[in-house]
DNA sequence: GTGTATGGCGCG
DNA sequence: AAAGCGCGCCATACAC
């Protein structure tokens, strides 16, 4: 049972059920309580162009809906996978009022998909949410079509059930990235202050650097014997660095580390402090934390490989030293669960590599694939997997890939084939069916160059050197691209077992807080999540976040013998979280 | 002034 | 130790 909606020329917003019944139309102040009611009526699948048109109001008035069906996000993988090219490009030609996808390039575009020779004016910025109502938005009718054309696609596509779980999953990271910045990642202001004064000083006025990297700069300009130094300019940096004696090549810590010089140790410190004052200090939490609450635009779909972005906050790269900020309410726990060396597992599942699948049986792959004699320590196992998922081909990452080869040759094939149509210039496809974009124009420039007649040496260098870098993105593509499925299924399932669990009930909704008193998701991160929840819920959610992860397995390989441990933990913050 | 490229570094 | 994947953000440098 579907239920379509959207905004009519008129600035109403209409509804149409399956049937091509109009289910009623209101004004948009009413909307969210019609959507309530026939939430609660026909618990329908809500067919919108786009997510964000939607849920943001939805959420705001206390209302949530179970299911949609996003047809911007679905539009863009349908329009790019090899799993539904046999419909022919008519059918996957979407219309000029469906935006192009987070992750599709724009007019230059790397990501243009073969299908989409001409999408038409474009009416929207990639970036920006559709304004309802404006003229070449689609009417509900419209959208009826276009969802009946998706599923067309997706019940013609190679794999129907794989691709219907791909798109419900894909459409609920949309609803989830809405409800994850209405919720708000809990956060202690006075925690976060007292991480930066420990490690800055107190807060400086404005245009003034804290004292701890005052200290630190002088010292540097002492030991370099550089009075006026700025360690701002990496040039200045650089030049005073070799005036000194210390022979870099650039001022980036790994090279800096190598020398012995007393400017150095100092120098890191200043540049560790910097780091932390500008992505993550005083300005940061001003703009980002309002009452007690870091609200994040995530990006669902926003990557090639299907995993999100976001769009300001820098939610996704919180460093370590922050994370203690993140702490629950008070008789509240945080229920903060990773999926453990979730890669390489997906790829001895996705691979059905016998020996593989062996080691990705236990808690620790790594330590399995040692003790199954194919590498010596841990470590090279770890970075030995990773060469072979990354496509390395040099240092010790590279050295240790054969063995892995010889031990799991078909987890290594699987890779294997994915570089090479990468070189080729072919699509990969991951297991629900999500394809990788085409390399850009100027890719395909370059392979023709190399093969005229007249193609130098550097023409030939250069088009071997773009073919293997896009050959170890579609190496990885699978692998990562797969993997963040298995997390999209896992959220989804997380939040489903969520919403049946406790009393989030009409008593929230009527505050106007739908997040108020029930267990709710509070962050994502590739493959790591965390809940809010009251304290007395905190062992059902574990045991609900355990549970969506074994059945995320279920759905996208069935019984094959891998399995997804979680590290989880229950506590009352993020930093002492383990792992 | 505004816009873009790059180095550097945080995360998975 | 910093090779090999995917990102976002900041500061600096340089274009216009």
């Amino acid at each position: 049972m579907r239920i379509a909606i959207a905004t009519t020329s008129a600035g109403r917003v209409a509804f149409l059920d399956p049937d091509g019944d109009l289910r009623g139309e209101c004004d948009p102040a009413d909307a969210p309580r019609e959507v309530a009611r026939l939430e609660a009526e026909a618990a329908p699948r809500w067919v919108w162009r786009d997510t964000r048109e939607w849920a943001p109001a939805l959420l705001e008035a206390g209302v949530r809906v179970a299911r949609c069906h996003d047809l911007r996000l679905c539009g863009a993988i349908l329009a790019s996978s090899t799993a539904v090219a046999a419909a022919g490009p008519v059918a996957r030609e979407r219309p000029a009022w469906l935006p192009a996808g987070p992750a599709e390039g724009g007019f230059e575009s790397e990501a243009a998909p073969a299908a989409s020779v001409d999408r038409g004016p474009v009416l929207f910025d990639l970036d920006q949410v559709p304004e309802p109502g404006t003229a070449g938005s689609p009417s509900v009718a419209d959208l009826v079509v276009e969802h009946d054309r998706q599923v067309h696609l997706a019940e013609s596509s190679d794999r129907p059930t794989s691709m219907r779980l791909l798109l419900a999953a894909e459409s609920a990271g949309a609803l989830i990235a809405a409800e994850l910045h209405a919720a708000g990642l809990p956060w202690r202001r006075s925690v976060h202050e007292r991480v930066l004064e420990e490690a800055l000083g107190p807060r400086p006025p404005v245009g003034r650097k804290p004292a701890r990297m005052d200290e630190l700069a002088a010292q540097v300009r002492r030991e370099l014997e550089a009075p006026t130094l700025r360690l701002d300019s990496q040039a200045d940096l650089l030049r005073a660095l070799r005036a000194a004696g210390i022979g870099v090549d650039s001022t980036a810590k790994w090279e800096l580390r190598e020398h012995e010089h007393p400017a150095v140790a100092p120098l890191l410190a200043y540049k560790r402090l910097a780091r932390l004052l500008s992505a993550n200090g005083w300005a940061w939490l001003d703009e980002w934390v309002v009452d007690e609450r870091f609200r994040a635009d995530y990006v669902a779909g926003g990557t090639a490989t299907g995993r999100w972005a976001t769009s300001g906050g820098g939610a996704l790269q919180l460093p370590k030293a922050v994370r203690a900020a993140v702490v629950a309410d008070p008789g509240w726990s945080l229920v903060v669960a990773d999926a453990s060396q979730l890669e390489p597992r997906v790829l001895a599942a996705l691979a059905r590599d016998p020996a593989m699948a062996a080691a990705g049986r236990g808690r620790d792959m790594y330590r399995s694939i040692v003790d199954a004699g194919v590498v010596a320590t841990r470590d090279e196992a770890k970075v030995a997997l990773l060469g072979a998922m990354y496509g390395a081909t040099t240092g010790d990452s590279g050295r240790l890939v054969p063995q892995l080869a010889r031990a799991y040759p078909r987890a290594m094939a699987l890779v294997d084939r994915a570089a090479r149509d990468g070189e080729a210039g072919r699509q990969v496809t991951t297991l629900l069916g999500r394809s990788s974009p085409l390399p850009p124009p100027s890719w395909h420039a370059a392979q023709a160059a190399a093969s005229q007649p007249d193609a130098t040496v550097v023409d030939e260098r250069r088009a071997r050197s773009s073919a293997r870098d896009w050959g170890r993105f579609t190496r990885n593509f699978v692998v990562q691209g797969t993997a963040a499925e298995w997390a999209l299924c896992w959220l989804a399932g997380v939040r489903t077992r969520l919403a049946g669990m406790a009393a989030g009930g009409p008593s929230a909704a009527a505050s106007g807080r739908v997040f108020e008193r029930a267990p709710h998701l509070v962050y994502f991160l590739h493959d790591e999540l965390i809940v809010h929840t009251p304290a007395e819920h905190a062992d059902a959610v574990a045991d609900a976040v355990r549970a969506a992860a074994a059945e995320a397995g279920r759905l996208l390989f069935g019984d094959a013998p891998v399995e997804f441990p979680l590290d989880l933990a229950v506590t009352a913050s993020y930093a002492s979280a383990g792992a």
